[in-house]
RNA sequence: GCGAAAGUGGCGGAAUUGGCAGACGCGCUGGACUUAGGAUCCAGUGGCCCAAAGCCGUGCGGGUUCGAGUCCCGCCUUUCGCACCA
């Protein structure tokens, strides 16, 4: 029984430590004293105004994190800031009227709200939002500058369009081919349009990839693909009607002299001659454009399909004509567009010559094959390496296909007929947006002086604010004439601003750097900091960047790294991919599926229904249209924020994706009301008198927990260490008669337990009389020796089977282990002339003496 | 199709290295206190069995080992990623 007072009410005491934590500015770091430096950084959020217990995990986690760090001593910067451009503001313009501005800033005040009633620090002095000038300013510098080195460049790409909005569409944008707004059909245009040359850092980013051994395997995998490095070589085939070559690539020309035939696609640009006196050139083209008028996964579902040219190619090896083909499956964009077919030892290859009956010629066989060659195609396909041998390859039988691939290289340079070379998948990377609300780009159209640059002193080029929002004709800001028209540096003539605006990767591809000097007015960052700082030691963010933003931002610090301004070359060491956090929804299988509002959801017999039917439930991530989200506030207002942080932390490992339950969080709540509840008996139990001291099982479970929870940390088991307390407190609450002399181990507990129950531990913390702030006291550290048990069992086992055991000391050393199994009776006639197999020596368990 | 990861109670999940499977929490069962309990506290809770003893238990089938959730081989299932990249 406890007087009111004394009871755990989160709303009493939360707001209270809220106000104390943010008038004394305890996030605040020092950037200048870069001693013993921890940066530890969330990505920042894009304010949609909207934030749901599942959005909270990694916040809650990184400050968790942050605490631990603090407390550990070291000097931890943890800054927060907001993406802060992009479309959906524009959409909430164009449907509500009001202005994207005005829509992001109350957002942001909003979530800034939110994070403060998580009992989230971070260091508000180093704020920072990329709609603000002062950032997207930088945003346009960092352009020029990679524009005056080629980085940055204008030119013709497909993208997509929507015809009815008049404007290119972001990727995200396109759903099932449509248009996301207006429901039109999305179609591939060719515009011009502005891109950072991202594949000229192809190379390094991939190589650079093996050195981030802290970042998740799949993140990693997931870039390579995206990269996509082939080495292989470029190839000439001379086409004698044609009187030149056609120059095709290849990771393996080593199989060359199985090449029978070429395969072009249909877009080649050497096609229309190819097939200009073919008899069935209609029909052909025809076909051509059926296949244009195709998206890659259409491709594929149609199935391999061709035509024959009519004319042929010389393998520049086997000097042997071989038909020239065109074929659906074969893509202008990667390679040169064309390929010579082995049709023996690639799948694809043999998929189409199977088709059209072309020839098939074996020119790999395994090392260990008998003779009687050939073997299988399918077991030499794919064989490149020792185990394998080239045959019936004038210069290169005999050797193994790696040796192969290098000699046919050499070969075709020594003949100059082509040359080795890499080739990647990646493509570069289209910044341009037909976008109001985003950095505009910095350039241009002067009808004397063609494209001329911003100059630097007249940055930033603001984005005017008094546009008309209608969602109908394209970019508003093409229709701003104040904007649009302005006067050419070069010639003083009349120019018209580029009335693009940047992708808002742009804004988050080096804003880390910019936290560490947001309000220089001078220059993009202080490099003297960044190289003290970066790299971000420790990077928090959904798997959902794992290719767009982490691959930008991983390539813009390169780029910032030749443009001299920082040493490092990549910028976040460690890296972890907080999991969704879902809920679970309810369709309407006789509404189409449809998705039902939990108010209108009955329970029979356990089991959901409406109107008599029942409903499926479904888990999966929190969205307004499933009905499914929980908001913060009414369980922060009934069990406190504390809770929600135990309870998120608590609930899964942090990598994994987690289910919502409204009964559980109430376990993580007990667990706080427990603490609460005993720290008022042991405070009033200490200050009673006569505090017998603490038993040592006590002190023992004290430092497992210390030494658990603190090992937990580093490798981000948060719910076990949070699990690992539970047990420590249950002890302590198991030995409440000596209230009194528990007193260290509850203030070690505290300890542990406030980088997840931050406002509760300091409120109590306070009630022992201790200063505030429990961040800045010392996290405890665990003495090895009272970990362990003072005895332990050795059991003796024979052939699996119990035969006897005995109490001895700990640690016990071997000898002691032998005299055990000598005292046992019953071992020592079995064991007569027999021999120890082995001894396990675990601490604080159980020693196994295991005897044959 | 290719690649990766994972399969443990009614549920979320524990189990440094091969060493007491199911920690911790939810839920459930019983009890206490109550006008009441959706509050709190106590006890129990993998299965078979009234209970005990015992036996069986980590997706399935083999194997290695004194000993396997963990290692090896072969399947099945799920999730994620890639999806004609020559």
């Amino acid at each position: 029984y406890c007087a009111p007072h004394m009871q755990y009410r989160p709303g009493d005491i939360e707001e209270k430590w809220q106000q104390k934590w943010a008038d004394a500015r305890v996030a605040e770091t020092g950037v200048t004293a870069s001693g013993n430096k921890f940066y530890m950084l969330n990505m920042f959020p894009y304010p949609s105004g909207d934030l749901h217990v599942g959005h909270g995990r990694n916040y809650i986690l990184g400050d968790a994190l942050y605490r631990y760090l603090r407390m550990q001593g070291r000097a931890a910067l943890n800054p927060m800031g907001w993406d802060a451009f992009g479309l959906p503001a524009e959409n909430a313009a164009i449907k509500r009227g009001i202005h994207p501005r005005e829509w992001t800033l109350s957002n942001i005040a909003r979530e800034k709200k939110q994070f403060e009633r998580w009992g989230i620090i971070y260091d508000w002095s180093k704020e920072i939002a990329s709609c603000h000038p002062g950032y997207y300013r930088w945003n346009q510098w960092l352009f020029l500058q990679l524009y005056r080195r080629g980085l940055a460049y204008r030119g013709k790409a497909p993208v997509n369009w929507c015809p009815q909005d008049q404007t290119v569409l972001a990727n995200e944008q396109v759903i099932d081919g449509r248009c996301e707004r207006c429901g039109a059909e999305v179609v591939q245009r060719d515009l011009e349009q502005w891109f950072f040359k991202i594949t000229d850092y192809a190379d390094r980013l991939d190589a650079g990839l093996d050195a981030l051994e802290h970042w998740p395997d799949k993140v990693k995998t997931m870039q390579r693909n995206w990269i996509g490095r082939s080495a292989g070589a470029d190839i000439d085939f001379p086409i004698p009607v044609l009187g030149r070559s056609i120059r095709i690539f290849t990771t393996r020309p080593d199989t060359i002299f199985g090449a029978t035939f070429l395969v072009l696609a249909p877009e080649h640009p050497d096609v229309a001659k190819l097939i200009s006196d073919h008899p069935d050139r209609a029909a052909i083209e025809k076909w051509i454009a059926e296949v244009r008028n195709q998206s890659n996964l259409e491709r594929q579902e149609t199935g391999k399909e061709g035509r024959f040219t009519g004319k042929y190619a010389i393998n520049p090896f086997t000097k042997e004509e071989i038909p020239i083909w065109l074929g659906n499956f074969v893509l202008m964009q990667y390679g040169t567009g064309a390929i010579m077919s082995v049709p023996a030892h690639d799948q694809r290859d043999f998929e189409f010559a199977k088709q059209y009956g072309l020839a098939v010629r074996i020119v790999i066989a395994m090392n260990e094959t008998p003779p009687g060659w050939p073997l299988s195609m399918v077991e030499a396909f794919t064989a490149k390496d020792d185990s394998a041998r080239i045959v019936d390859s004038g210069l290169i039988t005999g050797l193994t296909p790696p040796a192969a691939i290098e000699r046919i290289g050499d070969e075709v340079e020594r003949l100059g007929i082509g040359n080795k070379t890499v080739r990647y998948r990646l493509r570069d990377w289209l910044i341009s947006r037909q976008r109001y609300w985003g950095t505009p780009i910095p350039m241009l159209y002067c009808d004397r002086c063609g494209l001329v640059p911003v100059p630097e002193e007249e940055l930033p080029v603001e984005l005017p604010v008094d546009v008309p929002f209608t969602g109908r004709e394209g970019n508003p800001l093409a229709k701003h004439e104040a904007f649009v028209n302005a006067k050419c540096p070069k010639c003083g003539g009349a120019a018209r601003r580029e009335t693009d605006t940047m992708d808002t990767f742009v804004d988050s591809s080096w804003y880390y750097a910019r936290y560490l000097s947001p309000r220089d007015t001078t220059r993009i960052f202080d490099s003297k900091l960044a190289n003290a700082w970066l790299p971000v030691d420790q990077y928090i963010g959904g798997i959902e960047h794992a290719i767009l933003h982490l691959l930008y931002a991983r390539f813009i610090c390169r780029a910032l790294h030749d443009l001299g301004l920082v040493d490092v070359e990549e910028p976040f060491t460690r890296l972890f991919n907080q999991g969704m956090i879902t809920k679970e929804g309810y369709r309407d299988p006789a509404q189409g599926n449809s998705w039902v509002p939990l108010g209108e959801v009955e329970w029979r017999a356990g089991k959901p229904y409406r109107g008599g039917l029942e409903l499926v439930p479904e888990t999966g991530k929190m969205s307004k249209s499933r009905f499914n989200v929980v908001p913060p506030d009414e369980l922060i207002a009934r069990y406190g924020a504390d809770t929600q942080r135990v309870y998120t932390l608590f609930i899964a490992p942090p990598e994994k994706e987690a289910p919502w339950s409204e009964e559980g969080v109430v376990g993580a709540y007990r667990f706080l009301v427990r603490v609460w509840n005993m720290g008022i008996q042991i405070r009033d139990g200490a200050t009673s008198g006569g505090a017998p001291p603490a038993p040592a099982a006590v002190l023992r479970k004290m430092h497992q927990a210390i030494d658990g929870v603190t090992r937990r940390f580093e490798r981000f088991e948060f719910n076990t260490a949070i699990s690992s307390l539970m047990e420590f407190s249950n002890l302590l609450g198991d030995h409440l008669e000596h209230a009194g002399g528990l007193r260290e181990a509850y203030l070690v507990l505290l300890k542990l337990l406030h980088p997840f129950a931050p406002h509760m531990t300091e409120e109590m913390w306070e009630m022992f009389g201790e200063k505030p702030f429990v961040l800045t006291s010392k996290w405890p550290v665990a003495d090895p020796a009272l970990m362990q048990e003072d005895v332990v069992t050795i059991v003796v086992q024979v052939n699996g089977k119990l035969r006897g055991q005995i109490e001895v000391p700990n640690p016990p050393a071997e000898d002691v282990v032998m005299a055990a199994v000598q005292k046992n009776e019953k071992v020592q006639s079995w064991v007569a002339g027999k021999t120890v197999v082995k001894t396990i020596y675990v601490p604080g368990k159980l020693v196994n003496v295991v005897v044959r």
